[in-house]
DNA sequence: GATGAATGAGAATTCATTCAT
DNA sequence: AATGAATGAATTCTCATTCAT
């Protein structure tokens, strides 16, 4: 009773830190954010930083881990809604949520894209493979084989960095033109995994 | 002429401290190394250093985009030795190349992975693409289309991304077992951008 | 009575956190010993450590004169077990054990030695001088006169010092050197405070 | 030339923070004394501080070993013109001016007593032993006999900790009375190792 | 009495940058 | 051009102490 009105409140501190350094890595960016910075905006003594994290690495580790795996769950869920017929068109409606969700929060892909790869999620959830949470998520079961786990990690890969180099820097060309050709490319590379028919399916 | 003498002088001073700064970037990564590391190890002055740069970050960015030109064009001269019989041969060639590079010096492919974008190196060598770089030293033309420029581009970001995880990380397995999965996803991509027989040309 | 059983408690639980302090004191020196650290180790909580203690000198201080009290008894009691003909030779006793216990605790000495004098184990046993709780408790009185009084505690501070000197930092020699060296100059310190001859002589 | 101009002004620097430091140990303790109170005494910038010392360990010891060589050359010089007969009674002078040096300083003592060990100088001065420098400073040769130093070096240690426990705290009795009382006891402690020629010389 | 979360002053240290020589 | 001593703002991290529960 008593502990987990403390416990609670302990939950609350963390959260407000976690969430005056989330919003400010996305204003400044994690390098040019200070301890400083962080415990002034959550109002809350310095002392008390150290108290919840260890230093500056820890905590934006763990908002990174937390922001992706949020990320990930909402694209899956989005995807599922959409009632994918096969593992690969789950992917592939995953992979468009996750473009969506960049476009809308270019902050948050510019802070992940430099400091998180996709193993922290595995490693954190427990989860063979990032997408493999994403197809988990979809009711799926995890990729059948080690080959199709590996795919789906390049894809992973691809859309961060593509999503990163379009929305960030418009580079080779804005989002609007490298989604379509995207999905395409990532259609392309599924396709021969599966039998001819499930290929057709997808298209 | 005296000014190409004081040219020459300069230019020395200046690679002298960018090779320094390269080794430090490359031992103990480019964040903690101080300028004062640098000028101790090229044995010049602090004050020297202002004269040719004007932070940290430009001589980062200097080395960066020296280096990966080196790479491009080491790899694309390998490449080109094996005489590859099409556009998408020639890069597929320069990509193993490059896996192959990156695999020797992992400590690079930190340094440039976090730091750099491949449109650095087009604005700086004025090329439209970084894979066109790799194809012009191949003496075939620009890639053809925006099109396969893009693909071009992808196929960059995807050898990076996936050699980064896959080397410095193991993710999601050794380069060993990547290096062939990345080469025939490539395959895979650039397949139904050229007719059949060209496709069957690069298998 | 019920105030004496809460007696016991406090007493109880103020042990509880010497014996935790005097560990860490001994394993990492006093100075980098925080109230957390014992805090942690007594298995209670930082404010019951201001229940007991006003701050970490006094813990300290306290700890010391326990310490430097048992150690004095403890070899009173063995010096006392060789059944000393005089004064003196009780007192040349004492020092032997004393040198002996140093050594076999070197921790102990280096914490007395920069903490401590002897003056303070006087004032906590409500004795004239440090030596003089080895006499009384040899069954001897008390030094005679405070000429003997002053040899006594100068003897203790050479002993303490070069110990300390000896044993800590092996200057100038080891203590298996120093120790004899030590015995005889003591031995020769006292001498001469007996024979009405030389006694008179040196003055 | 122009090096020994900018020589000189670094050591007038070292010098001007280690005179601040000094002051500021004597009169509030070097537990008390930050990096921030030396600076500020000695007006200079804090990095200032880190270019002429590692830390506040380095400039305390640099401070120590500079004061206590400089305490004992005034004692031996003055010790000098008393014009010794022997080594022994060299020796007795030395410390008979250390003492009254100790009287004048208390604030002095009480920053050797807690910090230095007289091998400190030793190994500084490269000589075999405190006393030893002494001796060699009246023109007398180094101690004899491995013996003899070890008896320079008890006898240095026991003026230091009889001072330090007379002057500072009153214990157990007063400087007036214990220097009488130190001097005697120290006769006593060389008398015997000298041939009774001497020792007459020395009354 | 006991607890331990919260505090915030303060200490050490680093380092990019300037500027007189 | 070259030097390197000096700067001081900025940052990280510690820790004794308080106080509401």
């Amino acid at each position: 009773m008593i502990s987990s009105l403390v416990d609670e409140k302990k939950r609350k501190k963390k959260s407000l830190l976690m969430a005056a350094a989330l919003e400010l890595f996305l204003s400044k960016g994690s390098e040019s954010t200070s301890i400083d910075d962080i415990v002034r905006k959550a109002g809350v003594a310095k002392g008390t930083f150290y108290l919840y994290f260890h230093d500056r690495n820890e905590i934006l580790r763990e908002i990174i881990a937390d922001r992706s795996k949020a990320l990930v769950v909402a694209a899956a869920l989005s995807a599922n809604l959409r009632q994918p017929a096969s593992e690969s068109e789950g992917l592939l409606f995953v992979v468009e949520e996750l473009i969506d969700e960049f476009t809308r929060q270019p902050g948050l892909l510019g802070l992940i894209y430099r400091n998180m790869t996709w193993g922290m999620l595995d490693r954190e959830a427990r989860m063979e493979n990032p997408a493999a949470s994403a197809l988990q998520l979809l009711g799926k079961a995890s990729p059948t084989s080690p080959e199709s786990a590996r795919m789906a990690y390049v894809v992973m890969e691809l859309v961060t960095s593509i999503s990163y180099s379009s929305i960030i820097l418009g580079e080779p060309a804005g989002i609007d033109v490298m989604k379509p050709f995207l999905l395409s490319s990532i259609r392309r590379l599924l396709a021969s995994e599966e039998p001819p028919k499930a290929l057709e399916a997808i298209r």
